[in-house]
This record gives structure tokens, sequence and C-alpha cells, in this order.
DNA sequence: CGCGTTCTTGACTCCTATCAAGGAACGTGG
DNA sequence: CCACGTTCCTTGATAGGAGTCAAGAACGCG
């Protein structure tokens, strides 16, 4: 039942727990997702490099959305929550972060975060500082109010390091793109299938098994970030597992019919077919 | 009743309406704007830099989801739209581009534009090809299968020629995370009254007038785009009339009552007393 | 054990989509 | 100039999905 713990544990054993700076890049199991790494390989690292490695517990903040830019962040382990706290003072749950993702590169342009950023559990996060990107001390990035064009002072020498800043964007511009397309074309039932299918493919890339979830944050997470309401979220589990596409204990959720999971989100309402295939 | 009109003619007339190398940027309207002209200023601009204007029709596309990327583009006059068509041959569109504006950005990462564009009326266009970023000829950009890690070798010369880039990326973040916003947590008025605003937003920094918006998108765009039917569209045009909000002839629409407009959007059915207060 | 938090389930309402029909503008050809 | 078809838009009737309100259950914690 809880063998997803477990592979929690396994994983920060190999995690230094207090905050230090990082001496081990070369050993980090992370490298080859990590951007820092790209741009740090073959070079010596050292106390200067602002590089940053700290354990944070379960509900406190890694940065709050306001806070100053000052770089961006991977998780090594646990699992992290991005929200904002709107004009009228509701949270808008923006996104989950899970290990050997990267959180914070939104802050880049106004020099400010916009997210808050808070761990779900007990994780540990590796802090980028931007002149690692820059190539030039951290001390000199003195932010102004266009933090962008400031940027190019610091490109004077070598290569550009931006590429692996570039490729964060691309990729969190694509996935805003399909967050847009489930919340504009999706119906409720296929918003949560994509959602789950998502999480199984996260998990399965960060070393656990696809089909064992658990899901660090609330139902109201949920049905914040997929922009449902909350007693929906509950029903559509109760459905789901009615179905015997998953089975639901509270935050542990088992994929009992992946294909029937996946036609669900492709094809509508031709579930029936694909458990008939499959079951 | 068509002042807009006459607008795009002026604008137009500074125009060069032929395919043709651009030696003229020194002198374009656009500069303030335009991403390539931070790249280009102070430089002489030849023929091999691969700079080019262009004259589209209605309904012309100016290039399609999967042709292969090499560059991006500026508005200079007329409108645009950008869309794709999904795996069942549904249209999806994606957005709108007024002039000054940029699109294209979105191809880098992958070597291939995701969205068609097509010109709404008859317009010009601008292509910045992608050399003019990263300061190498045109021919030596052979797109690997990932084009952003070629992109590093361009960059050994001087100043990095990618945070205007960077800039435009941003951008693109930001306001998809407001279209996030948009489909998941308003309805359908506030959805349409927030389209209204954007689009006068733009008008105006393209140098319309910001209370009269010639659309030059069918309502079934704009359903496409804000994800609501057809039928919302024109009833939710009706009954903004019907509250003298604004005026609606066929695609020349007048915003009688800006404040209330965006009372509407901000506080939801509170448009009454906001009504109350300005008319 | 009692309490608070989180989750589930039910009843009802409302917003928006869908289906359907009709009207207005536009281009084309007679 | 008008008839015609096409496209685009409007308006009405109806249905369904998801939200809201409300109550209760399950679990964790002191």
């Amino acid at each position: 039942m809880n063998g997803i713990v477990q592979n929690v544990v396994a994983i920060n054993r190999d995690h230094h727990e207090r905050a230090s700076h990082c001496r081990h890049c070369q050993s980090c199991m992370k490298k080859p997702v990590c951007p820092a790494y790209e741009l740090v390989s073959g070079q010596q690292l050292d106390g200067e490099s602002g590089m940053l490695q700290k354990t944070i517990q379960p509900g406190q903040s890694v940065f709050r959305a306001s806070d100053k830019f000052d770089g961006i962040y991977m998780v090594r382990s646990g699992f992290f929550k991005s929200f904002f706290i709107d004009a009228d003072g509701v949270m808008q749950v923006t996104g989950f972060h899970f290990p050997g993702e990267i959180f914070g590169i939104d802050g880049i342009e106004t020099g400010f975060y916009n997210d808050s950023v808070e761990a779900l559990d007990t994780g540990s996060i590796c802090k980028i500082p931007l002149s690692l990107f820059t190539g030039s001390p951290a001390r000199k990035s003195s932010i102004g109010s266009d933090n962008l064009l400031n940027l190019s002072e610091y490109n004077m020498n070598g290569i550009s390091r931006m590429v692996p800043l570039m490729k964060i964007m691309s990729r969190t511009i694509s996935r805003d793109r399909n967050m847009i397309f489930a919340l504009g074309k999706l119906c409720a039932k296929r918003r949560l299938g994509t959602f789950l299918l998502d999480i199984s493919a996260r998990m399965a890339q960060s070393g656990y098994d696809a089909n064992q979830l658990h899901l660090f944050m609330s139902r109201t997470d949920i049905s914040n970030y997929l922009c449902l309401a909350l007693e929906t979220i509950s029903r559509l589990f109760a459905q789901l597992h009615a179905e015997n596409i998953i089975s639901v204990d509270r935050r542990d959720i088992k994929i009992l019919n992946m294909p029937a999971l996946q036609a669900l989100v492709r094809d509508d309402a031709t579930s029936e077919s694909a458990l008939a295939q499959t079951a």
C-alpha cells in the first residue's frame, strides 16, 4: 500500500539534507535533467558559485510571490506546489513540481517571482543562481526595471549560457499550451484523466511506479489547479473507481486500467470499449 | 462607421507592398517594438541578412503548422490569426496578431512551427530570420533534432543575441498564463469582456481608437479562441448591447461604457453599479 | 475521546452547449 | 437590377454538465 513512501526514502538517502553549497553536482542523480550541470560540467564548483541545496519541511515555502528573483530551483526530492493569491485573496494553484523538475523561471523577466512555491512533503531542492547562467558573479546581478536587458551585459564572454534557460522556457510554453487546451476543450472527467496521466508520466520519469500514485496534494489543490469544484473531483474519483479504471484510497491512487484511462482522455465517452478490450 | 478602415490605409502607406529584402529598418515605424531592430541598429543591413517583408492577402497563410521553422515574424500592418488542426481535424484558434506584434516564436524548440498563421485581411509582415538572432549565416542553420542545442554553436561571438528572444518568450508565457486564468476561472461574459478589453488595448497600442473596434475575425473564430459556443458569443454581444456597454454592428464594436466593461470583468455581476456611476 | 480537517455524497440550480430555424449581408450570374 | 446560393449571424427551445448548498463520514491529532 505504501511502496511509494519507501521509494521516497530511497531517493532521499542520496541527498544531503542540510543547506550547504553544492560541491556534489558530479555525483548528483539529477545530472541528466539539470540545466545547471550542463553549465558547470568540467568546471570546478566552489562556494562562490552560489549553488545551494536545502531541505524544506511540509508547508514551508521556498519563496513567495513578489520575492526578488535570484535563481531558479530544481527539485531533488519531494513534491512542491506553485500558487499565487489573487486580488480577492483567493489562492490559485498554478502547478506541481516533481523530482528533477525546474521551477521559478517565470521570475526572470520582471525580476520578481510570480508564484509562491511550498513543499507538499519533506523535500530537498537545489537553487541554481542566475549568475550561473549569465556567467557573472552573483553580486553584480543588480536587478533593474528590465532584468532581461541587463542580462545582455553578462554575455560578453564565450558561449551563451542562456540556451538551457530557453529550453526551460520552451517547455514551460508547451506545458501552458496543454493546460489551455485542457481547460478550454475538455470536460471535467477528461481533465482529471489528463491530470492523472500527467502525474503518472512524471512519477515514472522520477523513478516511481507509473501505476501507483500517491497524491501529495489535497483534493482542494487538485480542484483549484484543474479549475473544477472540489466536489466534482471527489465524484469523478468515485466514478473512475466504479468503472474499475482506478482504485482510490484517500490520496493513494492505483491505475488499474491504463488503456481505458488513455482512451477516456482521447476518445471522450468511448471508455467502455477500451475497457472491454483490456479488462 | 469606417474610420478604422481609413487608419489601416494610413498605416499601409508607410509600408512597402512587395516582397523585398528590407533595407528600411532605420525608418520603420515599428522600430520601438521590433526585436530585430534591437539587433541590427547601428549595423548595415543587406540582402544577406535575410530580413524580408511581404504582403499577405486575406485568407492566405504566412506559414503552416509543421513547416520548417526559419524565423519569427512581425506584423507591420493587418491582422492575423494563429491556429492548428487537431487530430480530429478540428480547428483550434490559438491567437490573433496585431500590428507590431510577433508570432512564430513557438517553433524555435522543435524546429517546426506549431501553428498555422493566416491573414484576416490584407496585411504586411516582416520576417526576421533566426540567423539574425544567432549571428550566423542563414544557410548554416541546419535544424537538427534539438534545435536549441545547435543554437549554442552560434553564440561564440560577442553579446548574446538571444535576449530579445527570451523577452518574447517571457511575454508569451505571461500571455498564456492569462489565458489559463480566463478559461479556468471566468464565466462566458467575463471571458468575452476580457477579450474585448484585450483587443481594445492592443488596438490602442497599434495606434487605433481604443473604443472603436473592428473585429477582423468571425464569431466562429472568437468562439473557438475563447472556447465558447458560437451562439454564446452572439447572445453575449446582444446582452452587452442591451446593457449599453457596447454597440454592435456586425463586426464593428463600439465601447460605449468602458468603466462598466472593466467592472464587469473585474467584479463579476456588479456591472450595474458601475453603469450607474458613469452612465 | 472529542475535535478539526478532509473527503464523500445527495439535492438542486444555473450556465452554457446543442439543436433548430430564420434573417441579413454579400457575391455571382442571369 | 433582381434572383439565387452561400456564408455569417441571431434568436429560441431544450438538455446536460458542473457548481453550489448542505449534511454527514472518515481520518489524524491532541
